[in-house]
DNA sequence: CACCCCATTGATATCGTTGTCAAAGAACAT
DNA sequence: ATGTTCTTTGACAACGATATCAATGGGGTG
């Protein structure tokens, strides 16, 4: 039926023992016998038992992503790559909600790991933004990637993206189209996206000596309503913005509904940016000027690192920045 | 540290095996043994070993989610009531992303399944539609469970939606807004779902006693572009339809830009409804009438009566048909 | 009362790996 | 030649569950 360490291990003339050290990339086994058990191991197609491994190893080969509310977009892209990170190491992800806000995260986690036997977690904002929540992960010795603009702790394992200098330069961008009266709207101030964002879009300004204007500066929290909301305010004011950069492409779009509820035409009277390259920058029209980030390779390198370590490969594969790219659609008009 | 088995059997003072007949609820334990055992389960906080119970039993406890490029807030929904409906049972999901076009799509998905020893299968469309597919699971014995508009086995299980009464609904609410020049957008060919959308379309218009114009239905394949390209061409003929009716929402999406491209406003020169009732449909203005499926509780449903069949309990949880909910919004006029 | 049957229970083998530990042999130093 | 160390290998136990099959005992039947 089902080939085993065992009918490898007769079929080459080895122990199983042996068998397993090759498989498992052990040192100390012979060039000639490792090449005798891996061409019988090919010849009978084998392939180890995953519960077996487990069992005796202690190990799961799981993958946990933790996430709270994301993007659905955002979210697949996550999954997307690091299903592709690990379809050639024999692990496998589960999916794990969590409510950021909640008194018990920490405990449920630890729980969570524990139950399930997950050998490594990746975490992604604003969960990543979270020092405690490290912390605590930390002290219980649970193996964790994280996937977030900045991080403040250069020992951990993570990947990270240049959120302010994305801003920075499409703020830049704006500027150099002739925009002197430019809106921001902030994205959720938990998360430490919002924060570089935001200070990139500051110093741009201040850079190009350009002055900034308060009213023009809303709190947002990534929703499109939020966006949304922010837009009706900022157009109820007495004079508007000749462009608005908001933290993500959702916001953005809220602010074009409420823009073309007040009459407004994007980009004649309003030109707009958003952040993510997230699907309905171009399923709008205008289309948005955008940042886009390379979402699914940043997670597929979170998971790789998570895996080479427990490999003994630390040394290979390393904690990395990622860069983004400027998109500039429709939605921004030269003046 | 863990709690195991024997563990247990030595608090509750009965053996092993019988602590294993009490978790898996076997028939013949008696009842004051089967709550001895249970009180020392909770007492101890005992949680049976995955690796162990799939080494032995030779089960994974894994289901694997098929898909082929759908878009990622409906694979997100799918994913995320698969998982709510795994999070009590112990079975876990991995995602297997297919190529419905590949010739060794077949034979690649039942390695897939051997290798990994997957339990059972949740198949999206396309892949549901295609007859020779399932066929080869049923005879390679592999377990699945079809998300689809339409089923053609009445045997197999799977969850189905009424996507023809509510395209026929929809027309009937355009109709009923006085419309009389309806356009309409197919989805693509390889989705049943296209075809039971159609068939509503038209029959709703036959009823209503209404002539269609050739000219105004096209082709498309539920992407954004294609939506786009199937309004350029309507919106170049001489005469066009006061209302559009597009197989999903992001071809309306698609309609309604290559609508304003043009100078159309929407609704006021053109009426637009969509299906799926994606983030898109109420992020754009004016927000489109849709139709919306319940596709978390669908997929929730699909992995339930799976692993209902896995346990046994198959008498319980069987295939069902769910209800799509009429969506009216701004994008529809009354003439 | 003897007999059988069926519900209940347990002792032990088993699933397919990896861990432990010791043995054999090669390599090197003395 | 001898002792020492290091590399390579294997026999067997162990991981924590379920499967097999036999033992036990209470209840029903003739």
């Amino acid at each position: 039926m089902t080939v085993t360490i065992k009918d490898v291990s007769k079929d080459a003339a080895v122990s199983i023992k042996t068998v397993s050290r090759v498989i498992n990339n052990e040192a100390n086994v012979a060039e000639t016998t490792k090449e005798k058990v891996l061409a019988s191991v090919k010849k009978l197609g084998f392939k180890p038992n995953k519960s077996a491994q487990s069992l005796r190893s202690k190990k799961s080969y799981m993958l946990a992503l933790l996430y709270d509310n994301p993007n659905k977009s955002y979210l697949a892209d996550v999954q997307s790559g690091i299903f592709n990170a690990c379809k050639s190491t024999g692990y496998n992800l589960v999916i794990q909600e969590c409510d950021y806000k909640s008194n018990e995260l920490k405990t449920d986690i630890v729980k969570f790991v524990e139950d399930f036997r997950i050998d490594g977690l990746i975490i992604t904002p604003p969960l990543s933004d979270m020092e405690d929540f490290l912390q605590n992960l930390d002290n219980h010795e649970i193996e964790y990637s994280v996937i977030a603009p900045s991080t403040m702790n250069p020992e951990s394992l993570h990947v990270s993206s240049n959120d302010y200098e994305a801003a920075y330069s499409l703020t830049s961008e704006i500027i150099k189209h002739g925009h002197k009266d430019i809106g921001f709207i902030k994205g959720h101030p938990k998360h430490s996206a919002s924060h570089l964002r935001f200070n990139g879009f500051v110093d741009a300004i201040k850079n190009n000596g350009i002055h900034s204007n308060e009213q023009w500066i809303k709190q947002g929290n990534f929703s499109f309503k939020s966006g949304f909301d922010a837009g009706v305010e900022i157009f109820h004011s007495e004079k508007i913005p000749t462009a608005i950069f908001a933290s993500n492409d959702s916001m953005a779009a809220g602010i074009m509904k409420s823009a073309q509820m007040k009459g407004l035409q994007v980009p004649n009277d309003l030109s707009l940016a958003g952040f993510d390259d997230s699907p309905i920058a171009h399923q709008i029209w205008p289309a948005l000027t955008t940042v886009k980030q390379p979402v699914e390779k940043m997670a597929a390198h979170a998971a790789k690192i998570l895996i080479a370590k427990f490999d003994g490969l630390a040394e290979q594969t390393k904690s990395k920045e990622f860069k983004s790219e400027l998109i500039v659609r429709e939605s921004l008009k030269t003046l």
